[in-house]
DNA sequence: GCATATATTTAAGCCCGTTTAACTATTAAG
DNA sequence: CTTAATAGTTAAACGGGCTTAAATATATGC
């Protein structure tokens, strides 16, 4: 039991650290982004999960179908996204980055994870061996946890 | 070459996988808190760091003064933090949580972390124990990070 | 086909977080 | 002691993100 409980507040603490460094590179990149918070939410969402029609996306963020047509104006103008009917059903549109979209989240996720390369050089070769394995383990259950739990990133629960 | 690269980008991509959960967490439940991005920030500000100044906060959030001063009555009103004069320098208030705030924070910590309780359960007793030794060197070696990088949270930098 | 439901857009208006500017109070400097 | 600098608060105004409501277009069911 008191292993257990010591893996888990471990694990927690880290998170903690990693987060508390990790959320302010975000907000201030996202700050200087000119962007709002749904805008990005918007194109992450767009990258992790491909193609989005509009009554998704507004589903995603919690916010209606009208906030999200207009937050996808500006994005459009700037090139991030474009916006086509969908052939199937011709009342969708289909949400697509474009090239520079991908850029810019590409981007920003390096710049967020940029202290990491910091953390990496903060281990010895055979230290990094060691932890390897582990680190691959950890990646690999989150991964499969994420996919698990689906769509968990709804914030509306309608239905 | 190739074996830190390879370590550097495992720990990127669990980075990216665990963010991509957290990160929503945190927006669903700042949504459902009734405060706004600059207060949780406040408050996790003054949790982390200890009691702070107004000048100080402003500083750290890349709002102004006037305007920190404005959300503290808030949160100052819902009985999150007090305000008293600094006895060193008059000038100064001494920003501090409450324990009802203290209370706040840890319960969105929690909230955030929760799914870390279903990671955990997804690892064999045998691999915990292969896990941890790992995983108590990630987290010394990035709080030291951030102790050495200090106050690293500025997001203006007004000399 | 006709009525209903779904998908999206537009326009008007609201709310709230922020800035600006003016003011008070305390400290530091000459 | 007088001037300047620093810390904080207040009030007015701005802007942006969101909602509501109305309008358009397409799809589905009887």
């Amino acid at each position: 039991m008191s292993e257990k409980d010591l893996f888990l507040n471990v694990l927690r603490e880290w998170m903690e650290a990693s987060m508390h460094r990790s959320f302010h590179i975000f907000i201030k990149h996202n700050r200087e982004s000119g962007l709002s918070l749904s805008q990005i939410n918007t194109l992450f969402r767009l990258y992790h999960h491909g193609p989005d029609s509009v009554h998704d996306l507004a589903d995603h963020l919690g916010i209606t179908n009208a906030a999200v047509s207009q937050l996808l104006d500006s994005l459009i103008e700037a090139g991030l996204l474009t916006r086509a009917e969908d052939p199937r059903d011709r009342r969708m549109k289909r949400i697509e980055l474009t090239e520079d979209g991908k850029a810019l989240v590409e981007k920003s996720m390096k710049r967020r994870q940029a202290w990491l390369f910091d953390l990496a050089n903060a281990f010895s070769d055979s230290e990094k061996a060691q932890i390897l394995p582990a680190l691959k383990l950890l990646k690999q259950r989150t991964l499969e946890l994420n996919k698990k739990h689906g769509p968990l990133c709804r914030v509306n629960e309608n239905k």
